[in-house]
DNA sequence: AATGAATGAGTATTCATTCAT
DNA sequence: CATGAATGAATACTCATTCAT
């Protein structure tokens, strides 16, 4: 008695595969005109155009249908990152960061409105949370640059680690900047905030310890006096 | 005809304020168990264990019960930011830092089931937006612990645009290692990330163009390979 | 962010006229045997052989389907007086009030107890305060009546007022009838009694002056007394 | 288990009685506020200045206290009819119906809002039911007057019946003024109306049968075209 | 007597989902 | 395949009434 969240069947038809593009183009538009709440099946599919006999012909409940389309841009933005990458996989870290850094501000350029709500209201439990959780590929994806780029690090850094965080860290400034500040977006500022971001971090050294910070701690000082 | 999202009345009674704690109470205990969807203010009621009648008479609606409990935590984050700010004020830019972090990390300890909860799945709509957003208060607080220490920067650094930038990436990299990577907080390494982070970021010259990096752009290569 | 008051959509298939017509009867049951208060939408539902959502779904609230229900009346009331007047119009005037007066007692006799329900207990207010008023219309067409027997009363009689008069009274007249004194009905004394009503108030000079009624004021006391 | 609907004691000291009558004046005014629906017991409360408590420690029940409430205004309703007839008993007919006109008139001029409140909103149910009908002892002061002058009347017309016709038609007419043309009160026209359809009515000989009009119906005829 | 906190049955309304046509 | 009518469990919220203080 498990629910069931992935599409029904995989539509081999014209006409198929056309009701689900519009349902998926429905669900976006109707969440960005009517919020999380306001989202109702019957809304969707009357935006659509088709009846809700249909929505439900190719989409077992409503959770799945939103999953779709988040699935959708998170894919797509899962895969500029990957796009980005490869191709300055074998340049420099920092055509690697900026890359990185375009790729997603680009994402979510696309649809901020959509994002907006998808970050604030969508509720991130079951099905929904495993589908909004790109990170975890994409911070794949940030570990293999940083690997590749190996020899830049000290060895006491866990590319692994330092993924999480670029990824962490690229992902709340998006969305900040996405939905708060869209200007900071357009002049180009968060971009190089967010470089600068990364290439400090990347370059400062690991800390070694944080809690008992001894008074002359002369290279953490110096590091930070730059 | 908007609706009220404060609470009704002042409890004058010890017994009235015994009802109110026990409603707060109870929301953070059913929210943890049965997930934004399920808090129902019947269970909420039950198992702060007065009448839905009596939950009625101190919250307008379910929603002003919520951002009463989400306001209680908020406020305690930010008090703890602003102490450990006023504590280490006097002190050095990196005291401050470590302070800010610090605070951060140990406020989301106490709780961290019931943030995940609130950060994953309460939706930031209406009052609650408002009520969970903490980040402009506690920006301001890092905004002057910035200028502080101005002379630690090159004059380009806007520090509201840099204070922005830490409270954000610090509230995410917090909400990950709660909810994702407990681990991280308990071993102290996201502490150590989070303050290389800050200090690298810091320490990290203003990057002047991302968009036309030249191949032998001296300084920023620098920085970075260090 | 009014509320809405009318059906929700006009029903295509049989089916659904089915659903409506019997939530309408439905009502008019519920509403004798229950009262208004006790006229809950689950026990409309219910009686009606269909569920709450169905009631929902053809009318947005409670008000409304009660409005619908009073329309319904209302309008074969104001029909049969239209349709008495229209086929006396051209006899006399006694015949055009012998011709109201049996239209509303006909029309009351249908359903006396809803009509004590519905004049007693539903309450005057919004939309239901516009539907209950048939009396604009039925005065206008008493109007229209007098007018076409303009050449029968004085100058200063205003046919307006009249009718207004004559609506009011036949109305409160039948409901008295209806409510308290069913017997009246059926022996057809009321509707003598409102015959003489309106022909000795038609024949009756109109009063100059109420107010300081001089002794042996002739015309006055001769009408009176006759 | 019946519920009790008289009012619970008979307050005797000065405090009571000024609690009593605070109540009674707050049903009033949050009646003509917030109309029938909107008088929640709390409300009333608050407005007299008591606690809910104590509203409970006066009336029994919600119900009561309305009907208490409606109790004083017919009651001074009654009485001023009854005055207005004792001091016009001894006169001509005309003078009493002249002075009941002006008594129900004068009583409903005091609070013409609350009057539409009781007469469009109020329920006419349980013990409301009977404590607004005012009419039949009205009716039976009328009764009173038109035996006193029984010599006016032919044998044939019924005096209660008429009496009842004429408190009903009093009664309607007022309230449709108060309620919708106050302008008519304030001129005077409306009391010439019920004059004129009372004197009308009265010197308007018994209807013999309506049903059968006879063509050439002499004295009907007649009567109708003065 | 007075207070006002507490009660909880009761109600309107929504909306995901099903299924006969 | 499509339709949209029908379903009914679920939920927020109200308010008359009680009763401990």
């Amino acid at each position: 008695m498990t629910i069931e969240t992935t599409p029904r069947k995989q539509p081999r038809q014209a006409r198929s595969q056309a009701t689900v593009d519009a349902l998926i183009e429905a669900v976006a538009q109707v969440l960005i005109e009517h919020g999380y709440e306001g989202a109702t099946t019957a809304r969707v599919a009357e935006r659509a155009g088709v009846s809700v006999g249909s929505l439900y012909q190719y989409y077992p409940n409503k959770e799945s249908l939103i999953a779709a389309l988040i699935e959708r841009h998170a894919g797509s933005f899962v895969t500029a990152i990957d796009e980005a990458l490869a191709g300055a996989a074998t340049a420099s870290l920092e055509e690697g960061l900026r890359a990185i850094i375009r790729a997603g501000l680009d994402t979510h350029r696309i649809a901020p409105a959509l994002h907006k709500i998808l970050v604030e209201q969508v509720p991130r439990v079951g099905r929904m949370a495993e589908v909004m959780d790109t990170s975890r590929s994409v911070a794949k994806s940030i570990e293999r640059l940083l690997r590749a780029h190996r020899e830049r690090f000290p060895p006491e850094r866990d590319p692994a680690l330092a993924a999480l965080v670029i990824e962490t860290t690229l992902e709340a400034l998006t969305h900040r900047a996405v939905i708060e500040r869209p200007e900071l977006l357009a002049s180009g500022r968060m971009e190089k905030e967010m470089y600068s971001l990364l290439t400090g971090y990347l370059s400062s050294p690991p800390v070694l310890d944080v809690r008992s910070p001894r008074p002359r701690a002369g290279r953490k000082k110096k590091a930070a006096s730059r």
